[in-house]
DNA sequence: TTATTGGGATGATTTATATCATCTCTCTTT
DNA sequence: AAAGAGAGATGATATAAATCATCCCAATAA
């Protein structure tokens, strides 16, 4: 279990026997916005989407998270009320952390807590950085985003296959189901990547990340 | 100067020899985005923007920090890059706090470090809810959503100057100023609200609420 | 004083993208 | 096997909001 490299054994020990690791399903819903926090959760492995939903039926992809992340930390953290929901992509066992014992670590272990703030603050930023792109770029631009998050971010390599349907990747991409189908049919005409149902391969990276970079 | 109540006196003591209050007028540039971080800072007088500067030219404000508020604390804890720049709207006092001393007081005190953790979160909480309006609304309720942020969040009363020009107040509400100009007349003429030059007031605060929350 | 610049305001025009309408195909479900 | 239901795809149409073009006015500079 790869809780921090700055706990002491005692303290491992402490949240090792204040946690227990949950086992869901693809589509299972892990928490819905608006409930409140109950524990710290670690993802052990899969993947799970975070999502706002809105209450006109917009509803917006945040971010994927992948092992060894946090979910729903900012809201814990902040006014422990879940700002948002969590659903399973691909099934994932999700290590569940008791608040107590995890505040009770945070408070005698300085570094700790100091890591903690700094991956918090990183995922305020990123998540900002995502809903940037979503504001103020057009949709090449927003595509070209979401491809790179695949490429760079999830999966670390040019080619890959979407874990989601053409809805919620235009729901990533802050679009309709539409538009991103046309903007990325426009891509693949133009030779720009390789895509044949959920498989993806981005042929000209360079030309992707000027997408992205222009806006 | 107003810490934390959860510093005991030789903590204090600490960080006051180690801060330094700078005043600044309006217009000056307090830090600018892609620099690296310096020191703790909180506002002590004034009101000072936090905007996002776009290479294509498209500036987006994020909020208004008043007195009490600390300014890039998440980019002070995250990557030591400021991801944004700051700028004085109103001529204000701006305490300086030494980085090393402040992490040294949040390492020894574990309460403290939580109460900045929560504050982080709910700093990351309310930019990622700004922004999602700026998203997900259409302009109405975006300009709605300004009116608000200022009567609730800034000057706690539904009658206010606005510290900002129309082109600051379009980039608070992410349109352009012509799209912003015009949204706030329909509002006027619809007598939703008063508005002459800078003074505004809210006369239906209902309605308002109502073109936020649909959108 | 007369230019010049920047904010505020409005109308006309353009455009990006959402919405609406189909159609096909593949899975489920019954 | 038939009938939905949902995903992907594509064309036609509508529309919100950006852009462009002025104009006025006040403040600042020459």
């Amino acid at each position: 279990m790869p809780y921090s490299q700055l706990l002491d054994e005692e303290q491992v020990e402490l949240l090792q026997r204040n946690s227990n690791v949950v086992s869901y399903n693809k589509k299972d819903i892990v928490f819905r916005q608006n409930t409140r926090t109950s524990h710290i959760m670690l993802m052990v492995s899969g993947l799970v989407k975070i999502f706002k939903e809105g209450r006109n039926e917009r509803t917006v992809l945040l971010r994927i998270a992948t092992p060894g992340e946090y979910i729903g930390m900012m809201s814990v953290m902040g006014d422990q009320i879940h700002q948002y929901s969590a659903s399973v992509v691909e099934n994932a066992d999700i290590c569940f952390i008791d608040i107590n014992a995890y505040r009770n670590v945070l408070m005698e272990n300085g570094k700790f807590s100091l890591q903690l703030m700094n991956l918090i603050s990183q995922d305020g930023l990123f998540i900002f950085n995502r809903l940037m792109s979503q504001t103020h770029k057009q949709l090449p631009g927003r595509i070209a985003d979401v491809l790179l998050y695949f490429a760079e971010q999830i999966y670390r390599q040019p080619h890959f296959d979407f874990p989601l349907t053409r809805r919620e990747l235009a729901e990533l991409a802050g679009t309709t189901k539409e538009s991103f189908i046309r903007t990325l049919t426009e891509f693949k005409n133009d030779k720009i990547i390789y895509l044949d149902g959920s498989r993806v391969e981005i042929i000209s990276m360079d030309i992707v990340k000027t997408l992205s970079e222009l806006g």
